[in-house]
DNA sequence: TATAGAAAGTAGAGCGCTCTACTACGTGAT
DNA sequence: ATCACGTAGTAGAGCGCTCTACTTTCTATA
């Protein structure tokens, strides 16, 4: 024997199933009376409304779906943490699903969600290939929280990679560089957007914008550090792709006795643990991550109440200023 | 107008209804020409089955939680990987809740479970305070994923602490080593098991334990780690709580300019990506999460099978060596 | 006192599926 | 021709809830 219903709820209370329902739902229509002689039979009986049935017979799950590339990717799970901030203020519950990292997974995990026929999905996927999303924005609700060059008919919200590199470019800058490097990351994921914010704001300034292939780990930063330092004329501040590169950098530098910030200064990206840890103390760009999550679900909670045309809205990232940038030196 | 249903497909393929139910369960009891007809009416209406109803009717969701207590922390993240791969293998599905850190979100995110009616429930909560889990257990079919004190009548899947102890003091005393600490972390989830590990694992050598106050942060290994060093008789070796700690030891070892591993060893505990990082490369002991999440899920499906007695597994972990730690000093 | 209208409550038809019990139709042994 | 039995398929009663349309009761107004 399962758990009690609503029918036995009523039975127990002596009203109608249908006045369960509405005391259950809040519903204004019920007295205070039967709504107090209900909730106590509730309590009493243990009752725990079946959200299948719930679901079923009113059409919306009054839930939101989150799918993340990889749940060990601390940029996701704030990504993440934002959505269910957002969607607990609107009485919305929220089911995430994992790709874990690979493209198949997260092609199964949208599949999880839209079985799940969750009112909409924010995608926290790591490239967008295209046709699979747009498939998915068709069915359902979506809200994509990505970096997208093509223009793509589902909402998005994304970091302003171009703004984050003009910040770090101002920052250095001001203390005085003009020989700043870039270790980019390919075309990984807001890679392509950093480089070319940075670029632009160089250019912007009157100055060189040297840019060295890399990635978006500690052995590309150390080994572009490398052949950066063995330049002529070496660089006075490194711009890392993101704050892992940039711990690959700092490595490198110190173990050849340069001193970092007094002789490099190193900018990292992301503002992960890593770059507030004591040793490293790294100057980086903060993405607002959870706010990601929020907005996103704002939006997506605008296209659920009807609103058909693409919105897609940047979101501006601050500098975190450490101790691995500095004046430039004096060489 | 909503998605296709079951009924759709049928009237499309000349059926009835209930056959084509038989064929999206794979029933044996159909022939092959109709299950053909059924499944090209089902792929050309682009039916997709709904789960809420099919739950409903079935009375069974095919569907493991998995509550964690926070989704930033890769033991948590690692577990549920570990869940979700056995979980696909017997071809049940998995729903991730977290808790965002506090006890009362862990309560949330249970409570959204058991409203789910997912089959099983498996627990990846920070501290367990009894009474909370022990009520979900008597609701559902419950493992747990944590070091517990008090004997408890759910399952309990977890790290062999006092076993990880042992092999840290094992590895430190083949280097030679006999003036061993610990730096510990009160009664943070873990802790208290490590300590004692540590301590037997020294008495059991005729050694004298030195345990200093600490906790799970880098502050906190860097105090410690101050504190052990202004002793007339410093420890050659540290054995810090967790990785995040020992890194706080390094640090301030290298700015008081005390050679790792040269005069002083320092091993973690965790092997978390901190560890692997290039400019630390501490020796530490791995837990293998994954297998937490796969040990419990199995034991969640004895449990969903009808077991009823409790069991209680410890999982080994296994020390990984690198660069932090040497042979002792000849100071 | 009659009556409109609000307030409080109920009946019952679904929602889309599963599952038990049943029918229809061979097939081969008696 | 009769019967038993296995195979393929169907009918229809739920699963636990929501929601529309309806009834009953109470209150205020003319």
């Amino acid at each position: 024997m399962g758990q009690p219903t609503m029918e036995d709820v009523a039975k127990h209370a002596g009203v109608s199933r249908a006045l369960v329902s509405l005391v259950m739902n809040d519903s204004p229509r019920v007295s205070e009376s039967s709504r107090q002689k209900v909730r106590a039979s509730a309590a009493e009986l243990g009752y725990r409304p079946n959200v299948w049935a719930r679901h079923l017979a009113s059409g919306q799950t009054n839930t939101v779906g989150v799918m993340l590339n990889d749940l060990h990717n601390p940029y996701f799970t704030e990504l993440a943490e934002g959505v269910a901030a957002a969607a607990a203020e609107s009485g919305m519950e929220v089911l995430i699903t994992s790709g874990w990292q690979r493209e198949s997974g997260e092609v199964a995990a949208i599949e999880t969600l839209l079985n799940m026929r969750t009112d909409g999905i924010v995608l926290g996927a790591a490239r967008f290939s295209g046709e699979v999303f747009e498939d998915v924005a068709e069915q359902t609700p979506t809200v994509a929280v990505s970096n997208f060059d093509e223009p793509t008919s589902m909402d998005t919200v994304c970091n302003d990679e171009l703004f984050g590199a003009e910040l770090v470019v101002k920052h250095l800058t001001e203390l005085g560089h003009e020989r700043i490097a870039h270790i980019d990351a390919g075309n990984a994921p807001g890679a392509p957007q950093r480089r070319r914010g940075f670029i632009r704001a160089m250019t912007n300034r009157g100055l060189a914008p040297i840019v060295y292939d890399g990635d978006y780990n500690e052995t590309a930063g150390q080994r572009a550090a490398e052949k950066l330092m063995d330049l002529r004329e070496p660089p006075g501040a490194i711009f890392a792709a993101n704050d892992l590169a940039a711990t690959g950098v700092v490595t490198h530098l110190r173990s050849s006795g340069i001193d970092v910030p007094g002789e490099v200064s190193v900018v990292g990206y992301d503002d992960t643990v890593l770059a507030g840890l004591g040793a490293l103390s790294l100057t980086t760009v903060h993405q607002p991550r959870q706010q990601f999550g929020r907005r996103a679900t704002e939006l997506l909670l605008e296209r659920i109440a009807g609103r058909t045309d693409a919105k897609h809205e940047l979101i501006e990232p601050r500098l975190v200023v450490r101790s691995s940038t500095g004046p430039v030196g004096t060489l």
